[in-house]
DNA sequence: AGAAACTCCGAAACCGGTTTCGGCAATGGA
DNA sequence: TCCATTGCCGAAACCGGTTTCGGAGTTTCT
């Protein structure tokens, strides 16, 4: 019997070493041997190494709950994502979590996650996950402009990221992608082949991206003496359908666009379904540039051009740069910035006509669809 | 001086109510009230309420940390997720995670996540996440026709529940969406067009549903009277670019195909590919039919058909699944299926030319192609 | 040389729980 | 009425760590 029980400890457990069994191998007490691993001043530089030398031969392993019920850190991030209905299936969660996760195994730290309907279930979230030590911060993804989640969590003094620039970002720790430095490319390329009626379709301004990607698209256009017309900039657009609404709108005016920029590859699908209904041509008669990378652009056709975002980079920066400021609890802000690569494709071309030629080609086509329905 | 200590420690556990303060309200002791909160035998009836009546009032939630140190459970589930390139942004995570977080927090679990390279990266983490009492067991997403995963659990004694039916599930704990009578379905309903030369083009066979998928389609033929075509069935695309040279072996067969099928949405995208480069018409010239209901099919032209498999109930009812077999050690196997379902799109219909009038169509198509090229 | 200061480690309390053990009071049976 | 159960709870050990406190031994200073 009593074997028994010791292999089922020793299975359960498989002969975990704990603190203990350190430091009766090294004839110390636990404290000494707790102190020496967490680099308290009043051990000595020998034994340190030596128990260093001693809990790496025997493959010590602190159990992280053991130590977080005394020390209230459990060495793990956590991640509350917010499903709202147009944002659910997003694919760069994917890429996103593998960053995140091999930036805390690296550390010994673990990343858990949550889910919520709406704001201020996701904030009751966050705070019971820190009241019971699931978690020792957070990562925020797809920050908003003015995002609720920071004003509390400033005021809870929990530690936090964020992914994004939000408005008053200088004194915080972030970490995004140069989108507006995408936009200014996108349209740099475009006056490059020839557009001088450049559209933007962007997505709800409630998100810190949306104002950065439209910075960068009016940059792009006084870099390339283009005057910005504010008929030509629609914001707000939340789904394919709604941008779908916005093309049929830019494509109505006097002088239409020959090129239309969207902040997202979802909203480029809006893009798309008009023209394909309307028999507008891509790449020749109408230039599209989406930003994402997503598998959404490959799957259009023509190929969206877009902009691919690392987001597993994204993630492993996030990941590393949280845990360093938990370690050293006095690191102030840090901050990083990326960009995103630009993926050419077959939607964008020389402009085929001019703005008014398309228009009277639109008001045929127009005619037709009618005609089509009828 | 003091007050400040005692602030700090306030805001850091915002007064969260101990054990020990639920016992000196109660008068009772520690243990007594642990044990009435878990159910002991040796505790009255009344002082039991009692207990919980203060619990409830006083808002005390167990460290559950606290608890694995000594019963050995962390109550959170695991999900290690393998980052294999073809299949890296899958958008079916997020809603997936959704349905998991969700089943976890309504019991007061916690979902741990990790990724992981490859195969033995897996098996390692798992072994990793168990032995420091992260995890308490996993979810094994998508899981393979002989997964090793699924011998390495069982032998090391690890609780697992599948998403998935792999060889051997009659003695298993699955889930999973019935995708076989999918395809069983998809065959009929292109049979009822009017086909009768339907392909099917299928993932790797290292997968579990690749399996089921293949059945459902060869039953689908059988119930409508199509005799299977050997020449017709292509196995093993990983991508795209597989499925799109799949597509052309099929195409330039002497009967080809009026109809294919795939085993998934991202497998149709070559499909589309080589019909657009060749400018055969689908829908009409060419039937195909996806599975998953993923975003890219809604940015397919035309829409891809496709069959929607509700990831978020399936998170939810492998997160409630497995928490129940933990909970009542005893629990035998669960095992429960759900169907997808069927969304109509633009890329289906009506044959416009039989087999042998598609073969001529090709010739002219590959030749101009050729020409094209040249 | 003696006192003061400093180094370094052991002893023990503690964190928030769980679990074993034993004993007191009430009950039941003869 | 007395003894053996049984029901119920307190006391205390335990889990794997961390942290405070104090003291022994060594160094430094005068």
């Amino acid at each position: 019997m009593r074997t028994d029980t010791k292999m089922d400890r020793r299975s359960r457990d498989n002969a975990r070493v704990t603190i203990t069994d350190l430091s009766q191998a090294l004839s110390l007490t636990k404290g000494t041997v707790s102190r020496a691993l967490n680099g308290y001043p009043d051990i000595s530089e020998t034994t340190r190494v030596r128990v260093e030398r001693a809990a790496q031969a025997m493959g010590y392993r602190p159990l992280s709950h053991a130590q977080a019920i005394k020390t209230g850190r459990s060495c793990s991030l956590g991640l509350v994502v917010e499903l709202s209905e147009h944002d659910a299936h997003r694919p760069f969660l994917a890429e996103f979590l593998a960053g995140l996760t091999q930036a805390a195994s690296k550390e010994g730290w673990t990343l858990t996650v949550a889910t919520s309907e709406n704001e201020s279930d996701t904030l009751k979230i966050m705070r019971d996950l820190v009241q019971d030590h699931k978690a020792d911060g957070f990562i925020l993804p797809r920050v908003l402009w003015q995002d609720p989640r920071i004003a509390f969590l400033d005021r809870e003094e929990i530690p936090f990221i964020c992914y994004g620039r939000p408005k008053d970002h200088k004194e915080m720790s972030y970490f995004d992608v140069a989108s507006e430095t995408s936009m200014r490319d996108a349209v740099a390329w475009l006056a490059g082949l020839g557009h001088t009626r450049i559209a933007y379709i962007g997505s709800s301004t409630h998100y810190a991206y949306s104002h950065l990607r439209r910075e960068g698209y009016l940059a792009g256009l006084l870099e390339a003496g283009i005057d910005a017309a504010p008929e030509l900039i629609s914001e707000g657009a939340l789904s394919p359908d709604e941008a779908a609404q916005a093309t049929r709108r830019l494509l109505a005016l006097e002088l239409p666009p020959t090129a239309i920029l969207c902040a997202t590859d979802t909203l480029a699908r809006g893009v798309y379904e008009v023209a394909n209904v309307l028999g507008l041509k891509i790449g020749s008669e109408l230039s599209v540039i989406g930003y994402d990378g997503s598998p959404e652009a490959q799957a259009m056709w023509p190929r969206l051009a877009s902009f691919a975002v690392d987001n597993r980079k994204a993630g492993a920066a996030l990941g590393a740069m949280f845990i360093a400021r938990i370690r050293d609890a006095g690191v102030p802000v840090t901050q990083d910035l990326i960009t995103a690569d630009f993926q050419p494709g077959g939607s964008t071309g020389r402009p085929s006509m001019t703005p008014d030629q398309l228009a009277r080609h639109m008001v045929r086509l127009s005619a037709q669809e009618l005609s089509d329905q009828i």
